[in-house]
RNA sequence: GCGCCUCUAGCUCAACGGCAGAGUACCGGACUUUUAAUCCGAGGGGUCUGGGUUCGAAUCCCAGGGGGCGCACCA
C-alpha cells in the first residue's frame, strides 16, 4: 500500500521519522496466560477493586489487537481483541515505576497495534471487568489505519477483498465464521459418533461425475493428460463402500464452472456420506436429526430468521411429492407428459416460463420448470421426494413406480441444502443409464454425466445396497447465521480481479 | 452474458451545475475511572478511468473498469 503513495505524502498513521518504531522493540513471542473472555469472567468472579487487585499480586498476561485507546492524563483505557473476544485494559500512571514508560505507551500506541499486557484483574466503578496493566509491551505495530471504529467496514467489495479488516471491524462477520467452524466440528462429531469414517477422494478426476454440472478443466504436465476438478466425490465414495468401508463421509470442496450469485459459489463445501444397508428413508431421518442436533448445540436454538420469518428447524418437515408439487404449480402432470416435445408443448400451452424452450433434454427441462415454478415457494424446511427417474442416473428407481426415484431433497428458503437417494448398485442398469447420458450429451445437452468404466467395474465386483447424502455446508451456515449471500460465509470468496491488480 | 443501481479523504458519509466538507483515524496539546470518553489545534483530495457538453462538471452525456441487486446457468 504505502509504496503506491507519492513520496511527499506521509502515511496517515506513520509517526514523524521512525520515532514510533524506535520507541518500541517488538519481541518475537509473548507468554500469554489468559484470553480476553477468560479475563472478563475471572475479573467479574473476583469482583476486586483496583487497589485490592494490585495487593493480591495475581498477575496474568494477555495479548491482543488494540481496538480502542483512550488516554486521559494519568489514566488510560483501551480495549484488546483476541480470538475469544474483547476486554478492557487500563494503565494507571501511578502503577508504573517509570513514568516515562507509561507516557510512551499512552502516547505511542495506535489503534491496530498488537499489545501484550501484564497485570491484575479488577472491576471498575462502572462495573467493567478490566485488566489493570503493571507492564505492557508493544508486540507489533499497524502501519495502515483500521476501518472506522464505529461504522466498521461496509463496502462490500472491500469486505471480501480485505476480509481481515472485515473480521476485525465487524463483529457479525467474525461471529459467522466462528459459527461456521462450530457447525463443521459438530457435524464431524455427529458422524464420528455413528461410526462413519472420514475419507478423502480425488479432486483431480479424469471424468467429472456425480452431478449434472460444468466442470473446470486443468492439465497434468508430467502425464500430459487433462483432468477435471471434481464436481462431486460421489462415485469414489461408492468405490470406498464397495471396498468395505461401509460408512464413509467426506467434507470438502467441489468445483463447478458456473455463474456466481447469492446462493452459488464456484468452489463450495459439501458434506457427502454413504451408509451401506441404508435407503433414502433412513437418510431422511438421519439428516433431520443431524441438522436439528447441530443447530441446537451451536446456536442454542433451532429457530432461524430467514428474511424476517422465524423458521424452526425442529418443527415437522413436510414431505411433498415432486410431481404433485409441479402439477400444483403448473397444471402439468409429469407422469403423463414424458418427452421433451410434449413437455415443451404443455409449457407453451399454459404460457408459463416459455423461455425454457432452449432446454436440451426432458430431465433438464423438468429441472428448470421445477426451479422456476416450485422451488422459490419453499421457505421452511421440507422434503421433496420421488423425482422423475430421468433426473439422476445414479439413483435407484422406486420399486412400485419405476418412473420415479427413491430420492429426496431438503429445501429451505428456496435453496436445496440436501440431496440424497438410495443408490443404484446394479451395474447393468447403471451402464445403460450412463450410456443414455452419453447419448444426451451427443445430442447437445452439455450437463449430462460422463461414462466412467472404472466405476461400472467397481459396481460389477459388488456393492451393498446403500444410500448417500450430500449437504451444502455453505448454505447451511448462511441459513444458521442469517447471511443472505454465500459470499458472507466463505472467508475469501472468488472475485473479479481488482482494477490495476497484476 | 443481459437489465437496473452504485463508486467523493485510510474508513463512514455530505455536497447533486457555481470555492470539495463533516465524523472517525493519524499528528500536536489539555485532562486521576473512561465505555464510540470529552475539549482545543494542525495536516490529509487527479471526486474510479478516458472522452464529451458547458463560461464553469464530483454533479449532465458517452465509453471502459470495480461492486451490488434482478434475470439466465447451477447445488
Amino acid at each position: 500500500m504505502s509504496d503506491h503513495r507519492p513520496p511527499t505524502e506521509t502515511a496517515p498513521t506513520e509517526t514523524p521519522a521512525a520515532e514510533g518504531q524506535a520507541a518500541f522493540a517488538p519481541p518475537g513471542r509473548y507468554d500469554v496466560t489468559i484470553t480476553a473472555a477468560a479475563a472478563r469472567e475471572s475479573a467479574l468472579a473476583a469482583g476486586a477493586q483496583h487497589d485490592a487487585a494490585v495487593e493480591t499480586d495475581e498477575r496474568v498476561r494477555l495479548a491482543g489487537r488494540v481496538m480502542l485507546w483512550r488516554h486521559m492524563g494519568k489514566r488510560l483505557f483501551g480495549q484488546l481483541l483476541d480470538r475469544s473476544g474483547t476486554v478492557q485494559v487500563a494503565l494507571f500512571r501511578d502503577d508504573f515505576a517509570d513514568p516515562e514508560e507509561y507516557r510512551r505507551l499512552a502516547k505511542g500506541v495506535r489503534l491496530g497495534d498488537f499489545l501484550g499486557v501484564e497485570g491484575v484483574l479488577f472491576v471498575t466503578d462502572k462495573g467493567e471487568p478490566t485488566l489493570g496493566g503493571l507492564d505492557a509491551t508493544v508486540l507489533n505495530r499497524a502501519h495502515e489505519p483500521l476501518p472506522d471504529k464505529h461504522a466498521g467496514l461496509v463496502d462490500t467489495d472491500l469486505r471480501y477483498r480485505k476480509r481481515y479488516l472485515d473480521l476485525l471491524a465487524n463483529p457479525d462477520s467474525r461471529q459467522r465464521f466462528l459459527v461456521r467452524s462450530a457447525l463443521i466440528s459438530g457435524i464431524r462429531r455427529w458422524l464420528d459418533d455413528r461410526e462413519f469414517i472420514e475419507v478423502e477422494t480425488p479432486m483431480l478426476q479424469a471424468a467429472a461425475s456425480g452431478a449434472a454440472a460444468t466442470p473446470f478443466s486443468t492439465h497434468h504436465d508430467a502425464l500430459d493428460r487433462d483432468f477435471y476438478l471434481r464436481i462431486s466425490p460421489e462415485t469414489y465414495l461408492k468405490r470406498a463402500v464397495a471396498g468395505g468401508l461401509d460408512r464413509v463421509y467426506e467434507l470438502g470442496r467441489n468445483f463447478r464452472n458456473e455463474g456466481i450469485d447469492s446462493s452459488h459459489l464456484q468452489e463450495f463445501t459439501m458434506l457427502e456420506w454413504y451408509a451401506a444397508y441404508w435407503d433414502y428413508r433412513d437418510n431422511m431421518v438421519a439428516v433431520r436429526e443431524l441438522i436439528v442436533d447441530v443447530l441446537g448445540t451451536v446456536l442454542g436454538t433451532t429457530v432461524v430468521d430467514i428474511d424476517g420469518q422465524q423458521v424452526d428447524f425442529a418443527a415437522q418437515w413436510p414431505e411433498y411429492d415432486y410431481r404433485t408439487l409441479v402439477a400444483e404449480h403448473t397444471g402439468i402432470d409429469l407422469s403423463e407428459v414424458r418427452t421433451v416435445e410434449a413437455l415443451k408443448a404443455a409449457i407453451s400451452e399454459r404460457g408459463i416460463a416459455e423461455d425454457l424452450a432452449e432446454a436440451p433434454s426432458y430431465a433438464s427441462l423438468v429441472d428448470l420448470l421445477y426451479k422456476r415454478t416450485v422451488r422459490p415457494s419453499l421457505v421452511a424446511p421440507c422434503y421433496l421426494v420421488h423425482h422423475p427417474a430421468e433426473l439422476v442416473p445414479l439413483a435407484r428407481r422406486n420399486d412400485d413406480d419405476p418412473t420415479v426415484l427413491d430420492m429426496f431433497q431438503v429445501v429451505v428458503n428456496g435453496w436445496e441444502i440436501v440431496k440424497a437417494y438410495s443408490e443404484l448398485v446394479d451395474p447393468v442398469e447403471q451402464e445403460e443409464r450412463l450410456l443414455e447420458q452419453v447419448r444426451l450429451r451427443e445430442a447437445g445437452d452439455d450437463e449430462t454425466m460422463m461414462m466412467e468404466d472404472d466405476f461400472i467395474e467397481a459396481m460389477r465386483h459388488g456393492m451393498p445396497p446403500m444410500s448417500g447424502l450430500g449437504l451444502g455446508i455453505d448454505r447451511l451456515v448462511a441459513l444458521a447465521t442469517g447471511a443472505t449471500t454465500l459470499r458472507d460465509v466463505v472467508l475469501f470468496p472468488q472475485l473479479r480481479q481488482a482494477p490495476g491488480a497484476s
